[in-house]
DNA sequence: CCTAACTTGTGAAGTATTTCACAAGTCGAC
DNA sequence: GTCGACTTGTGAAATACTTCACAAGTTAGG
């Protein structure tokens, strides 16, 4: 299969989440340009990304929205669960160890992780936080599929290192630091200080 | 000027970050590179992207390190420092108003605003959570810079039309839905479910 | 002063991504 | 069944972004 680009696998996700608001509205049908508008993006861009997978769409009439959304959560892997390892027990961790988001599209989290005897042994939402350097003992049993790391930008390297040696495939990074990691794990980045440095750049060059 | 891509200006953030790392260091020079390596990119796109702004290296020699983070620094708009509003004093928004890397950089956060009575008048960091009714008038006398998004989905485009009333030029939503808001305005998005999908997609299509 | 080893800045070439534009299928009304 | 109003799927064109490749400048060493 042609490699799909990243903003097409990002704009598929935005489809999912129109979908489901109209599939709670009620609606039979969707147009490409009714995802659109919606994805701030234009009625080609859609049928495009939709036709590397496939012709899922009838002409004059549109696309079955619970058909649509079945098929991109197929796409996306969504129909089977994940399981979540979040390491890093500070604010960052536990706002996200209590996200309702995660839960809601299938990711589980199953376990927190800190380095801190302060945090360690305590119980956050039924989950008590492990110490990091059972880790990798832990995810050999385990076997999670994705951990985020929700560390200082000090010690991500390090914990990232850790997720290497314990086999875990996939990292979502919040520290702010670029990750030096073998290529078959897959990362993402979210950096709230790129976004912020992106805005500041964005108001000192307007027009 | 010509229209700079986002992806540049985001790679410029993180080249400033290596820059502080290496001035920090005491180093006085840095080659193209040098700062690839550490971006996961090429010298090429290093010396492109700094290119649109001007030469501000030595052949032979590479940049000069504190005059490159000077530049970046000017160029990003964080010589002035800038005020955010947090919208939003659940888990999310009380991560980010302690978050260090916040201020480190020149942003300073003003104001916490909630629509709950519980939490309104509650202090939080030295910050009376002010009630969000407010903010119109807040926002004329304050004239902050950057409205920051921390609240439920739900309500986010109805606290995006506040910001808009309130002429506040800069939002960084936090919830997972795309805004409408007018071109004026400068959004950008932080969407964990975006990425977490992203991962997902990677996991179940590899190789 | 000359050479070798670097490194920048930048057109040109190469890829990737988005947009255009249109043939062809579908539906509902009459 | 025919018409008019839609809408998809997709090559081709346009645009955007990245990588190549090299002339030209800089430094250190002898």
């Amino acid at each position: 299969m042609k490699r799909i680009a990243d903003s097409t696998v990002r704009r598929l996700s935005l489809y999912l989440r129109f979908l489901e608001d109209a599939e709670a509205r009620g609606l039979a049908t969707i147009s490409s340009g009714d995802l659109a508008k919606k994805g701030a993006t234009t009625s080609a861009q859609v049928r495009k990304d939709l036709s590397f997978f496939g012709s899922f769409g009838k002409r004059g009439l549109g696309y079955s929205v619970p058909e649509l959304a079945g098929r991109l959560r197929q796409i996306l892997g969504l129909e089977r669960g994940w399981s979540v390892v979040i390491i890093g027990a500070g604010k960052i961790g536990s706002a996200l160890a209590q996200y309702r988001g995660f839960r809601q599209r299938g990711f589980t989290v199953i376990a927190v992780y800190d380095s801190s005897r302060d945090r360690i042994g305590s119980v956050w939402d039924g989950l008590t936080v492990r110490d990091i350097t059972t880790l990798e003992d832990d995810a050999a049993r385990e076997r999670p599929d994705i951990a985020v790391i929700a560390t200082p930008g000090e010690s991500a390297q390090g914990v990232a290192d850790r997720i290497a040696r314990a086999g875990i495939p996939a990292i979502l990074n919040f520290a702010p630091v670029q990750l030096e990691l073998p290529p078959e794990i897959a990362v993402k980045n979210v950096n709230m200080a790129l976004e912020l440095e992106g805005l500041s750049f964005a108001l000192t060059n307007r027009d």
